[in-house]
DNA sequence: GCGTTCGCTTGATCCAAGTCAACCATAAAA
DNA sequence: TTTTATGGTTGACTTGGATCAAGCGAACGC
């Protein structure tokens, strides 16, 4: 869907919506803080929208790296396989967020990235990207600290990884992704896992049966209410209590 | 030591020996790839050398953001502390590499940066280099992509902490000082660890007991020789098999 | 409808790493 | 030289989470 930019407001309705200008989003994507002018220069530069079905691939590690993707609806997961077949998710990605950066180092992917749910991303050349932010001084700055942010996530992982025991790392894991689901504009309180117990487990170290027990526990406790993926939050402290308090 | 771009030969050799382009770690660190010309302008925007002596801070976490770091001599580790007072070394850093790249998503540091031995750093104001790097291609991009690096390092420590045992970590662990310590000219067989048993137990999220017996067991199994932090490595196959072992 | 599959839960048992504790080595201070 | 401090090693014991195993429930194809 590259589009020139139009001069007049005669464009069929299907064609603005496309647009980052127009992306309800982009408060929360690579567009912040960006001018109108500016918003519709970048418009040119979001070449393609595509969509991705569930359990479909939006890239593998090893392919060749030339553009980074924003999610605008769905979900994602990415992962990275050892020679010996274990595996680990090293992140959960969902709508505004990016994926791909990982893959600017070597100018290959180094992870692969698999929708959880059916999901529409927009491609965004990285060559472009990167002379279009010589132009934004708003998008470069912008943009490194999408990329700062993202170092200071894994920090996080590797702190849960490293100090959490297993309930800890659970209450973690629910309280980041109910607070990632607020800044979208959905309950706090509520939602559906789009991952399975499994998933969970391997992003978070831990096997899906103690994954599992770790949820039964919660709920036993009245912190939330499980039932499969569908997750209540009913007391957000007592998680809280919960990450930082050591036997 | 600031100092205006000199423009005749006529200069003390202690000032040339400060600048990048005579920086024998250039091919490490950020100047890779730039053209003489582009690493005079480089030299102009590294304004600040400083040494820090063992033991001291470079940067503590909640400090306002306004440099990154580049390692010219020493040995750095990074740390971040929870609230409960558990902490956890997110990194090891040596010459050539850069710190500081956390803190440019908020602005202010989120970890520590304490030298392991006495360095010395040259100081690069970030809002100069996204300047720079605005006019220097070769700049911006060599840039992202050490940023991009930095992510694919922590998915592997992340792989690392939620996949590994004791053992499979200890020997990535030395592998990985090996291979940098090769890249910087030194023995890949034989170095001094910058780090005590217990720095290295948090990186890895081991206790200090269980890295000394991982350190005894290599030892008697004949892949290396340790007599304290001197460490001799004298079955590199053998470690990388340990690497992917699973019992 | 009914079987099949996949994901989830729960119980019983096991083991790698944590904990606690004693002791040793090295280096700096007195 | 002895003293003290800091870091490292080793042993005995404990435990959190892994493993193995059985059974359940929801979703899907036929």
């Amino acid at each position: 869907m590259a589009q020139t930019h139009p001069l007049n407001q005669d464009i069929s309705l299907s064609v603005i919506k496309t647009a980052c200008s127009n992306c309800n989003l982009r408060e929360l994507c690579l567009p912040f803080g960006l001018s109108l002018e500016e918003l519709e220069r970048l418009d040119d530069l979001v070449s393609t929208r595509r969509r991705i079905k569930r359990g479909d691939h939006l890239y593998r590690a090893g392919e060749v790296f030339d553009a980074i993707y924003a999610i605008r609806s769905g979900f994602f997961k990415t992962d990275v396989l050892l020679e010996d077949g274990r595996d680990q998710v090293t992140g959960f990605q969902m709508a505004g967020e990016l994926l791909g950066l990982d893959g600017i180092s070597t100018e290959h992917h180094t992870c692969n990235a698999i929708a959880l749910e059916d999901s529409e991303i927009c491609a965004i050349p990285f060559s472009r990207l990167e002379v279009l932010s010589r132009e934004i001084h708003t998008l470069q700055h912008h943009f490194h600290k999408v990329m700062s942010r993202e170092i200071v996530r894994d920090h996080g992982v590797m702190m849960l990884l490293g100090t959490m025991r297993a309930e800890e790392r659970l209450a973690a894991f629910l309280l980041n992704l109910s607070q990632r689901f607020t800044a979208r504009g959905f309950s706090h309180a509520e939602f559906y896992l789009r991952m399975t117990r499994e998933e969970i487990g391997s992003y978070l170290g831990l096997k899906l049966e103690t994954v599992s027990r770790a949820f039964s526990r919660f709920q036993e406790e009245g912190h939330i209410a499980v039932q499969q993926k569908h997750i209540r939050i009913l007391n957000v402290n007592g998680l809280k209590a919960l990450m930082n308090h050591r036997p």
